[in-house]
Order: structure tokens, then sequence, then C-alpha cells
RNA sequence: GCCCCCGUCGUCUAGCCAGGCCUAGGACACCGGCCUUUCACGCCGGCGACACGGGUUCGAAUCCCGUCGGGGGCACCA
């Protein structure tokens, strides 16, 4: 049985990096039939809050990753946030005391920096020197008199070289005397995240850890603790982290970056999924505009294209227009857009809402273009933006008299009468194309550009197109 | 500085492991055209890459070595 886990730490608002990687586990999860859990990393205490853990799960749930166990839901290896864990880890330690695996150090931070400062002007690798590594119990007890608080270090065997097997990036080899001998426990007490990780992994029954590149460095000392407590290793895949516009590791440098920034300005989440996915992994088939389903029934994890992504805002943008135009239906649609429309202040009935997307869906990329696409349908004291000469001129004036005139007395207007009526005009007055339709277009919406105007006159009805041609005709 | 990972169009990538089918395929973006009252959509076309240098080989994007470049990591953060 395969199980995953996602384990994010409570620090903000869930990252885009963060997000693909819960996705690429609950789709890896899926895939073979196995398990998903979120546990949640709040060891930090100074950074980690109760708030963000919510607005993780609320983004996550709201992008479609649905995990089988975890804070919110329990489950067999409960409980699943670090911080309700702590007798747990307090028995591990007690076994690496027992086994010798771990050693009290009692150097202070600023003997260590200063050991570090000349190490590396020395050029050698800054690591810690072991120097408390075979404390006899004498000066061990002369170095608590003077009321020195200690941390325990593992006992990293010297030299060794770890070698692992990485699901993406194949054999990795790298040897311990690039770290040396690593904290274990906190002065504090508490227990470091290299060590609370293996224990949560191995307890949660985890198989295989996948998650950022940023972590591969960190393997070999958690396969060291997963040895030293007679563990059984799982399998690790790395991936390749998300870079920015200028290659350099996303973050809020590069503007929005929290899945719900995304959420806000309009995306929705089956094209985030599908975009997310897309960083790095990709479809046999040419095809990439895919379900959840369908990435789950086709994803390997070793088609995870092994080098770092700059991430591409545009193809994102891309994605989501192709989900608001061809995949939705128009119902799901509308309920998705109303909170927009309402947020732009262009209120109306469900109705309404829908015959207004069903006209302006194709121009549309993220839900928040609704702004500038649906103004015309909502707002009756727009000003004129442009195209002004087209209905101070002569024949332009001509033109919307006419256009007023000829739907003054009818019931209503729909889409083919506008086509009639145009028509009509257009032989009546001898003016054909931009003379003809962009004098209305300008009256009835304030610009050159924007909808199908038949299909506009169509929606709004015939009675506020004859205030807006009234309004305009008393201004030119 | 040291270690690790990586290097195909501007971007995401296919191809690389099992060398010839690659005058390197697709997508986004960009440019041009068509459709059209405008915008958008759609359709058609174009631009555009194997980082560099050595090998190995009849033949290399694919294998080997080096260089350069990028990224990540080197905490009593996660």
């Amino acid at each position: 049985m395969v199980r995953v886990r996602f384990a994010p730490s409570p620090t903000g608002y869930l990252h885009l990096g963060n997000a693909r990687t819960a996705l690429f586990n609950y789709i890896f999860a899926k895939h073979n039939n196995g398990k998903l859990v979120l546990r949640i990393e709040d060891t930090d205490r100074e950074r980690s809050k109760k708030e963000y853990e919510d607005m993780l799960i609320d983004d996550l749930k709201w992008l479609g990753v649905e995990w089988d166990e975890g804070v919110d839901k329990g489950g067999e290896f409960a409980p699943y946030r670090q911080s309700e864990r702590t007798e747990i880890y307090k028995e591990y330690i007690e076994k690496l005391k027992q086994s010798g695996h771990i050693y009290k150090c009692y150097c202070t931070p600023e003997e260590l920096e200063e050991e570090r400062k000349k190490a590396l002007a020395e050029k050698r690798p800054p690591r810690y020197s072991g120097k408390c590594r075979n404390l006899t119990e004498e000066e061990r007890k002369k170095l608590e008199a003077e009321g020195r608080s200690y941390v325990w270090r593992f006992r990293v065997p010297d030299g060794e070289t770890i070698i692992f097997e990485d699901l993406i990036k194949g054999i990795v080899e790298i040897n311990v005397n690039e770290f040396g001998d690593f904290v274990i426990v906190r002065s504090d007490g508490s227990p470091v995240y290299n060590f609370v990780v293996v224990i949560d992994d191995a307890l949660m029954k985890i198989t295989h850890v996948i998650r950022g590149e940023d972590h591969l460095s960190n393997t070999p000392k958690q396969i060291l603790i997963y040895r030293a407590l007679n563990f059984e290793v799982p399998k690790f895949a790395h991936l390749p982290i998300i870079l920015g516009e200028d290659k350099s590791k996303l973050s809020k440098r590069h503007g929005a970056v929290s899945v719900r920034a995304f959420r806000d300005e309009g995306y929705l989440s089956e094209a985030m999924f599908n975009g997310l996915a897309l960083l790095g992994w990709h479809p046999k088939e040419d095809n990439e505009v895919l379900s959840k389903e369908e990435i789950i029934k086709e994803f390997k994890i070793e088609d995870i294209h092994n080098a770092p992504a700059v991430f591409d805002r545009a193809k994102l943008r891309w994605l989501n227009s192709v989900y608001i135009r061809e995949k939705l239906d128009l119902d799901d649609l509308t309920k998705r857009a109303i909170p927009f429309f309402k947020k732009f202040g262009y209120f109306g009935d469900y109705e309404y809402y829908k015959k207004v997307l069903d006209v302006i869906r194709d121009s549309l990329e993220v839900l928040n273009d609704i702004k500038d696409r649906a103004y015309p349908f909502f707002i009756e004291d727009y000003s004129i933006e442009e195209g002004l000469e087209f209905i101070q001129s002569e024949t332009g004036k001509e033109v919307i008299k006419r256009f007023y005139e000829k739907i003054k007395d009818r019931e209503n207007i729909d889409r083919n009468d506008f086509k009639k009526i145009t028509k009509e005009i257009q032989k009546e007055l001898k003016v054909k194309g931009k003379n003809l339709f962009m004098p209305i277009r300008v009256a009835l919406t304030g610009k050159t550009s924007g909808v199908d105007l038949s299909l506009l006159v169509e929606v709004i009805g015939k009675e506020k197109t004859l205030k807006r041609l009234e309004r305009i005709l008393n201004i030119v």
C-alpha cells in the first residue's frame, strides 16, 4: 500500500511551490490507489500560526487535493500535528540516547559561530568539529556545573557516503562529512525538524517521501536516523523547484505566489490543478488540457522533468481561459462568477448573469476580466472614453437617431431584430461598416471595442437601450 | 568557499536511459494573414532551441570527459 504525505508548516498562505508538491503527492497516491496524509509541521512555534492551518486546508480543498488522514479528519496514526506529538518524540530520543547515537554538546552559539568563521577562513566546510563528542563523565559534570545548557547531537559515522535512489534524480551520493554531527534536540528540549520528520514518516508508515528539491541535502541526515532507529527507509522523490521569471526560487518577490491570490483573481481550481501538474510533468499525448482524473490515470513519477521550471503565468492564463470558455457548463460557470460580478458592483439575478456570461465568456481569461468585459451590461452612467467622433459626426448622429426611432415602438429587440434594423439603416443612409456600427457602439458602451452589439442589445433589452441612446442624443 | 542537483525554441516541454526514424515534435507567448461592425474566440502561416569544447562512433540532442552557466543546500528554520 502506497502511503505519501504532504507536510506543510503553517507559516502563511499556501504557496504555489507547496501546492504543487501537495498536488504531486495526491496524484501519485491516487494513481497507485494509495493514501495521502496531511500532517502539520508546526514545531517552529515562532512562525506557526493556527489560523494559517485553516487557510492551508481551505486552499488545498479548493485546489482539489483530497487526503485520507490528517489534522482535520484524524486517522489511525493520529495526532497529525507535530506540536501534539512531543511525547512520541521523547520516546525515540530516549532510544537514541540508550543506543549511544546521540550525545550532549555543551558548545555555546558563540563558540560555534567562532568555529564556523574559522573554518570558512581556512576554506574548510563549516561544520561542527565534534568537540563534545567524546567528553568524559567528569568533563560533562564540570560543564554542567558551569551552568551550561546543552543540545543533543547525532553521532555521524565519519566519512561514510550515503547512497540512495531518488525516483526523480536517480542515484544520489552524499558524504556525511559534508555536515558532521548535527543537532537532534535543542537546548530547550525540543526536537529538530530532521528528527521529527523521520519519526513521523516512519510511524505513519509513509512509503514514498515526495517533496521539494530543497530537501535533497537533508536526506542523508534523515537516512542516518532511520538506520539508527531500525526503521525502514522510504523511497524518496525530490521535485525540482519552481523558479520565478528571473530564475531564482519562486518567492513573494515574484508577485502573487499564493494559490489564494490566484483564486481571488479568478483562476478556476481545475485550471490551477492542470497548470501546476504541467510544471515539470508532461502527458504522453500532446493534449495538455487534462482533467484531474486524466492526469491521475496517466501520471508516472519517473516522468517528472528533473530541471527546475520557470513558472509560466501566461500559459496558466491561457489554460484558465480554456476552462472558462470550453470546459465548464454555463450554470457551473455562472455560480463561480457571481461573486466576481458582485465584487465589481454588477448586480442582477441569476438568469441575467447567465445570459451575460454566455456572450462574454469567450473573452475572459480570468474571472476578474468580468470587470472590463461585463460593464456594458450593468453600467448606465458610463462616460464616452473613446470614439467621440463617431457620435459627433452628422452621419453618426443620424444613425443613432434612426436606430432609436426604429426600436422605440417595438415590443422588444433580439439579435435578429438588431441585424434587420441595422441593415435597413445601411440602405437608407448608405453607410456601412465602421460608420454604421461605431456610432451605435460608442453610444451604447462608451467604447470602440467590446461585445457583439446584437448580443448586447438583446441582453440589456429595449428599455435600457433606448435610455442610453436618449442620454447620448442629449449630450451631442 | 564546499557539497548536491540541473542545462533542448523567450517560457513549459517531447525526444535522451535502450545512438540512426530529428533538415529536433507539441503547447503558451510573439509576429503576419483569414473570419468579422470592433474586441475576443476560431482557423491558417511564420519566427524560434539541442550552453560550449573535446572525445567514442560509419553516425550523438542522445554515451564519456572538461568548461561555462543556472538552481538548491551548507542552522539549536521547516
